[in-house]
DNA sequence: GAATATTGGTTCGTATACAAAGGAGTTTGA
DNA sequence: TCAAACTCCTTTGTATACGAACCAATATTC
């Protein structure tokens, strides 16, 4: 019947472990041709909701930790994706700004996770999609 | 209202990684008094499963990277929860055993999992739990 | 039965994750 | 206003992840 052991196919921290498994490998996949990993992706993204943010606020936006942050805008400074300009108020922070190379293909690179979006969805229903969003939300946004 | 990005809030890649990210942080804290981390708890609570699987037999039944696996396998063996024995059959390979260390506290150590879990979906109603689990297992099963 | 393909595991390189600690700048409060 | 508290960011250490290259061993095939 089922390959996974009989304790584990009622555990939710697998089943999202690897549903998440799943959606991150079929992301990845689809922005290998950009150089882009998900996350300095997700970055993008929410410097473009955000742009000007400080590290610390894309930390609390995107609930990331800013040791992980830290080493991801790195590498996007490094590949020419963002800009980092100090903050003339406060001397410990910088702001950060997407850049050209990334604004000039910003439609496309936010296609593609919409995209992504519909493609690992694409065997729910409507209405499951809905609840699906729904109750995931719900379980991290407590608190 | 929201302090997602409008493009963000409907995503679910976002709200996978967001949710387990939840999760995970959830059984880690359950899991430093042992000294274990997740994805070691899920190996020895695999074993249990399937006691003397290899580490190829447990890649397929966890979905799980054999080179990530690997690693892991190291340092539960090094902190003395399973035991390594060659194949008598196959040269390269071994089997895998829980230690007596490792089964002297199995089933505390499968309740935490099972009441973590419970502890996560606490919110949710017994139909919500129902609809959540089989709409992630759907998602990471097809293929 | 030898050449070839496949499989089991490890190692390497890169990218998250995150706790903890450290350095510098800013804010608070007596 | 000055020290304590706090905040921003980086660095360090440990643990995943996973593609890719590799070696050894087993299976396949002609």
């Amino acid at each position: 019947m089922d390959s996974l052991p009989n304790n584990i196919p009622d555990c939710t921290f697998f089943f999202l472990a690897k549903a998440n498994q799943k959606a991150h490998g079929l992301l990845k996949k689809k922005l290998i041709p950009y150089g882009l990993t998900n996350m300095q992706h997700l970055i993008l993204e929410g410097l473009w909701y955000q742009e000007g943010a400080t590290a610390a606020e894309l930390s609390k936006l995107l609930i990331l930790d800013k040791a992980t942050l830290s080493g991801i805008i790195d590498r996007l400074d490094d590949a020419g994706w963002i800009e980092k300009r100090l903050d003339k108020n406060d001397k410990r922070s910088f702001r950060l700004y997407p850049s050209k190379k990334a604004n000039d293909i910003k439609d496309e690179l936010i296609d593609v996770r919409r995209k992504g979006n519909d493609l690992l969805l694409s065997d729910f229903t409507m209405e499951e999609k809905i609840i699906f969003k729904r109750l995931l939300r719900s379980l991290f946004l407590v608190d």
